[in-house]
RNA sequence: GGAGCGGUAGUUCAGCUGGUUAGAAUACUGGCCUGUCACGCCAGGGGUCGCGGGUUCAAAUCCCGUCCGCUCCGCCA
């Protein structure tokens, strides 16, 4: 039908005659003369019917915005004047000799120009109108930017991309899954992938030597803005390869991203061991924008006579330290209280602190409810190790050490925003040195990455004190998101039982995983690998606040599509072919 | 599972210390207008104040419950 995008004209074609089809974006009606001013997805184009041409404007005369159009018109230029400096076709405009109404359109349901924004729950209802917005196409277009700059980096590497199953074994560890019900094998179920890992594992195996997929992956846990039940992943895996190697190719692709999609040229990524970025953050995925550190003071407050700093000082699993914030003693009590609040979200029983009007005088320049408590030269030393100045106000965390990196963490990045701290931009970074395993609930030892990640120690030491042990475990952080993470996989039969040893899961090892553990057994290569979370790359390279924003059809924070009103309830036939009977809620 | 915020016209919101007919902007409809571009001017239509219950002479407003949306904690190998 047509013959040009409406975004692409411009003074080149003037002279032309067009023809264009798209959505009416606006009508100015001047009773003599009519605009209209017309979108596709590249843009928008000014078509102006006058009453020369009877038939067209009293066609125009009916249009109303939505409408879906066929036009037909000559390029010219704009008179002088009527230039529109803010329109990308603003010098030229279409003079309309035809024009038919492909499709009327009721009036929508919410504005869809830039200066109406409607709810997200109406936005999601009616998404096919959302969508037609510019900065919702704009997104989904450099998702798409994104996804073929990685496929075509991934294969000038000689990657291969293998699909893998979407209907599954589930596995009890790890999110809940979602279950997709066996109609041939009554009572049984399938589960939709957390991750393609085994199956990727088992390329490996295979021989397909690099292996990649953007993978969509399936977990049943509660949401926040950037986790949606349904996401997409970046999955690679390689064998015969470094944990360097994994990560160079990893940091090459994000630059190569960055560079191709947004002309941003991302310097090479720091590498922070976990300890130091727990040391120094807090937190395992630091936002590197933020200048602020932690400074641990624990072996200042062994000996001081407070309470809430001498208790976690003494305590092997306690942890006490100091947070500089330049320029926050101009924080009004409020505020402070505000964060006060914000910190016991996280556990923190208060939020100790003290201004420094005037470093020089001393005491009497120091302002704060716990000085009382604490001798002089104790405070003397930690404005010296938090290198204080006059104008900043010092904060406080003491507690279990997981208490006080959650909440101290969590008020770095507050303050980074609040007083203006962070820096514009992207701060990549890598975390390695993860350990192997933790103490999860009932003191059992589980996995911090997963249980087929290799551990960086001998067998033995696995089995006899798994807690000491690391791992061969990255991940890569951009921006305080935890982007993606990878390991090298353990390649050994006897590796891996004994990390299931680890775990206390011998017996139920067997019945999950002994196709991997006989697998293992066939002459499996050393390989390794990583994931990268496609949503959450996407959010940061447009600017959003939440992968829903960058996810066409996303669901709503209780996991439903408000568009689609899925989930819904099925026939009882479907239930009964499934042999599924739904219980009475209580 | 828990906490907070929100739900009033198609939309975005105001009204919420209870008291005339629930209002603004925008959208919509009709009329006028030949150079606008968030066109302008005139007129008009438009409400289950999320839902259910309670208190009261009287509830958008107060109380209880519930549903929905968002943010967060838990959860997310």
């Amino acid at each position: 039908m047509r013959t040009h995008y409406c975004g692409t004209l411009d003074t080149s074609h003037v002279g032309e005659t067009v023809e264009l089809n798209g959505w009416v974006h606006r009508r100015r009606d001047h009773g003599g003369v009519i605009f209209l001013d017309v979108r596709d997805r590249t843009g928008l184009v000014q078509v102006v019917y006058d009453p020369d041409t009877v038939e067209s404007f009293a066609i125009a005369e009916t249009v109303r915005n939505e409408y879906v159009l066929r036009m037909t018109g000559r390029v010219r230029p704009r008179q002088e004047g009527a230039v529109n400096p803010n329109m990308a076709t603003g010098e030229i405009e279409v003079l309309g000799s035809a024009l038919e109404i492909l499709n009327a359109a009721r009036t929508p349901p919410f504005q869809l120009d830039e200066h109406a924004q409607a709810g997200e729950d109406v936005r999601l209802r009616f998404r096919y109108m959302d969508l037609r917005r510019p900065e919702m196409q704009e997104r989904l277009q450099t998702r798409a930017r994104i996804a073929s700059v990685t496929r075509r980096y991934l294969e000038d590497n000689g990657y291969w991309e293998i699909e893998t199953p979407t209907l599954t074994r589930a596995t009890p560890e790890g999110a809940r899954d979602y279950l997709v019900p066996s109609r041939t094998h009554p009572g049984e179920f399938f589960a939709l992938p957390q991750s393609p890992q085994l199956f990727k594992q088992l390329l490996m195996m295979s021989g397909m030597d690099r292996y990649y997929q953007i993978a969509r992956c399936y977990r049943d846990e509660d949401l926040r803005h950037d986790r949606q039940p349904e996401f997409t992943q970046i999955d690679i895996e390689a064998s015969f390869v470094s944990q360097q190697e994994v990560m160079d190719l990893t940091e090459g692709m994000l630059k190569c991203v960055f560079k191709e999609v947004l002309d941003v040229d991302l310097a090479d990524f720091p590498v922070l061991g976990y300890d130091e970025a727990m040391r120094d953050y807090g937190s395992d995925k630091p936002d590197l924008r933020n200048p602020l550190k932690f400074t641990d003071i624990a072996d200042l407050m062994k000996e001081v006579e407070f309470q809430v700093f001498n208790k976690p000082a003494n305590d092997p699993k306690g942890r006490v330290v100091a947070l500089r914030a330049p320029g926050g003693a101009k924080l009004s009590r409020k505020v402070i209280d505000g964060y006060t609040d914000f910190v016991a979200r996280y556990g923190a029983r208060g939020l100790a602190y003290i201004k420094v009007n005037d470093i020089a005088s001393g005491p009497d320049g120091l302002q704060s409810p716990i000085l009382k408590f604490l001798p002089e030269e104790v405070v003397a030393e930690v404005l010296a190790r938090t290198g204080a100045a006059d104008g900043d106000v010092i904060f406080f965390g003491a507690d279990q050490a997981n208490v006080v990196n959650d909440a101290l963490g969590a008020l770095r990045n507050q303050l980074g925003s609040d007083l203006g701290l962070s820096v514009e931009g992207f701060a990549p970074c890598w975390v390695v040195d993860w350990p192997m395993f933790e103490e999860g609930r009932d003191g059992v030892v589980v996995a911090v990455h997963h249980q087929f990640t290799q551990p960086s120690a001998p067998l033995e030491e696995v089995i006899s004190n798994p807690l000491s042990v690391r791992a061969a475990a990255y991940d890569v952080v951009l921006n305080g998101y935890e982007l993606g993470g990878g390991s090298l996989r353990i390649h050994r039969q006897e590796m891996q039982a004994a990390v299931f040893e680890a775990m206390s899961m011998g017996q139920e090892a067997e019945i999950k995983f002994g196709f991997l553990l006989d697998a293992l057994k066939y002459g499996c290569p050393p390989h390794g690998g990583i994931a990268l979370g496609l949503d959450r790359l996407v959010m940061l390279m447009t600017g959003t606040h939440a992968i829903r924003d960058v996810i066409a059809f996303p669901k709503t924070q209780s996991a439903a599509c408000l568009m689609m009103a899925a989930p819904s309830q099925v026939d009882d036939h479907q239930l009964r072919e499934l042999h599924i009977r739904v219980r009475a809620e209580h």
